[in-house]
DNA sequence: CTACCGATTGACT
DNA sequence: GTCAATCGGTAGA
């Protein structure tokens, strides 16, 4: 059950592995100890025609795990923090999947004390906090995922959550292709790290 | 080399 | 809701 799920799972289209990777486990072994959560929020960034992917420009220094194998990890930092990226599509096709909320399931202690609190709700709610819980930083930037050592994914008893419990929405953050739906988030999760603005919707909704 | 700017967060009105 | 800290990446002189 926590056996790291295999390349070929990573080596499918982005949007399909993005919306897979919910309800998945993403485990970090280090030597304090195990630290786990269950993934409840992503975002798909997309090799072509995707200005606010890191790949637009093409090929850096920084984005260079992107354009590698699937099933790295791809960690960049922005304003002084790290976020955690599964890459996915096969080499040369920079793809990725940003891991934006987990929600804590064992080794919340651990999680507590790297953050320097302790509301369950906010270990892990947003990209770079659950970098800071799971002591992830660019030393992970390149790591294959599929080796099931320090850093990985792997199924979870739940499974995958139903297609109804599902919503997209816009990424966060981004200002180019601000349109797009290829934010994805477990609906009725309270560890997801932002909701949409509150639409129009009659009550009842 | 300098200048600009975020795939963010936490503090504050 | 608003705002700025903070620093690595990138582009350009």
């Amino acid at each position: 059950m926590n056996d790291a799920l295999p390349r070929e799972f990573y080596d499918r289209d982005v949007v399909v592995v993005a919306r897979e990777l919910l309800g998945k486990q993403l485990v970090r072994a280090a030597r304090e100890g195990i630290a786990l959560g269950r993934i409840v929020e992503v975002e798909a960034y997309v090799a072509q025609g995707d200005p606010a992917s890191h790949a637009y420009r093409g090929r850096t220094r920084r984005n260079a795990a992107m354009f590698g194998p699937p099933g790295r990890a791809y960690v960049y930092a922005i304003h002084s923090r790290y976020c955690l990226n599964a890459v996915t599509e096969p080499p040369d096709v920079p793809s990725a999947v940003l891991i934006r909320a987990i929600e804590p399931l064992a080794g919340v202690e651990l999680m507590a004390r790297r953050r320097g609190m302790s509301r369950p709700r906010d270990l892990a709610r947003g990209p770079a906090r659950l970098c800071e819980a799971l002591a992830i930083d660019r030393g992970l930037d390149g790591w294959d995922l599929t080796r099931g050592e320090r850093l990985w994914i792997a199924e979870d008893a739940e499974g995958t959550p139903a297609a109804g419990r599902i919503a997209s929405a816009t990424r966060v953050g981004v200002s180019s292709a601000a349109d797009r739906l290829l934010r994805f988030y477990v609906a009725d999760s309270a560890f997801v790290s932002k909701r949409p603005r509150v639409s129009a919707a009659p009550p009842g909704q």
